[in-house]
DNA sequence: TGTACATCAGTGAACGCGCGTTCACTGATGTAC
DNA sequence: TGTACATCAGTGAACGCGCGTTCACTGATGTAC
């Protein structure tokens, strides 16, 4: 860092991102500001706009950056299904509750930002390449089931996406329920667990 | 309706808080704003300050009232666990949804919003008493199964409310992952069902 | 290596806007006698 | 039933504020020769 105030910041574009990780995280989406991301970054209001279009460009692409580190973190835990199907898709489910806990910003960006991911955005491929990892997962985990006696595998990847947001927005965050019994961690193992045996993949 | 403007509303209070589960619905939760919520009801953006402290009391107030409904139709729902604590359970859970899905003003006061519930406030207490009806219907499904074989009833209320919520979140709302395969209800049903035989409560 | 110049990435002032909130006010309503 | 009066529930004007965005500008950087 220069204290020199250098007229040309040098990565302005990434600082105003980091900046937006940061003010969602404490603000909530809503909250957020240009101005303010613009101030944070230590640089006049409109400087912001030699680099987004706008304030919700701003936003979109902090959620696509979220999205490309989501994926990046699911297929690494995924890591092509080994040592285990079972293990692997475990730990995609630890890695997607790490991930919202480890990059709040991140995670209310792409998830609760209200950015549309419809069309053939570069969001929607990002995000569809992030949610793939957890079908993949599912699907290899299934492999073994005998067609007929197994749902869906889109279906599947759905619902323990499902269990797995809910326990995020609903369970690990600071306000709804208050203290919680049990961990997020707990509640999202547990549910799942419950669930894969209830789709035959864990005897008893 | 009377066209003739009478000074006084007569029920601003309850207009209020229905403008507000208007534009809530339709702009987001941060999109709401006391100034048009006075000017839906008719009314000089002053008058609200006559029912409401301020913003954050309206949207509190929307909230409340949207737990007791929510409570209600659960109850409706649960019915006294009859006529079998299975289908009493199914039946809160498909309430859940519809309730969502019919009242997404209240839904996203109470779960979107980010009003808090924790101390001892009236909200936190009509929350409970909505949750509670999950976990007694939880609770009287377990019923049946030797103690040492089951959960705590905490944890699977709270795993079918997470499950819940994040089909609500992902996909019965307008944008994210656009056009699903499956419909809200179907992926809440389907996820429910393999989740409760793996509890044992559906055998195959 | 120097120089001229195009381009890039900032500034700061200004705009119009809508918001939340307050204030002194006033019209309508309800009540005591 | 009438009347005086307190209280209630609105008005409308005003405030200070911060926002998103635009504009003409200027300092810094990079490049051709």
């Amino acid at each position: 860092m220069n204290k020199s105030k250098p007229y040309h910041h040098g990565n302005l574009r990434q600082a105003l991102v980091d900046a937006t990780l940061e003010l969602i995280t404490e603000r909530g989406p809503q909250g957020f500001t240009l101005a303010e991301a613009a101030r944070q970054a230590g640089v006049s209001a409109a400087a912001p706009y030699r680099h987004f279009k706008g304030r919700d460009e701003l936003i979109r692409e902090t959620a696509r950056q979220g999205y490309l580190l989501f994926g990046d973190l699911l297929e690494h835990a995924y890591n092509g299904g080994k040592p285990t199907p079972l293990s692997a898709f475990s730990k995609v489910g630890r890695a997607y509750l790490a991930f919202a806990k480890r990059y709040p910003g991140y995670y209310i960006a792409m998830f609760e930002s209200g950015v549309s991911l419809s069309g053939c955005s570069d969001l929607a491929l990002v995000s569809e390449r992030a949610m793939g990892v957890m079908t993949l997962a599912a699907e290899t985990l299934m492999a073994h089931i005998p067609a007929g006696q197994r749902p869906p595998a889109v279906m599947v990847s759905h619902h323990i996406w499902a269990m797995s947001h809910g326990v995020v927005e609903l369970f690990a965050r600071g306000t709804p329920g208050g203290r919680a019994a049990f961990s997020p961690e707990d509640l999202l193992e547990s549910g799942t667990g419950i669930y894969l045996r209830g789709l035959g993949i864990v005897g008893e």
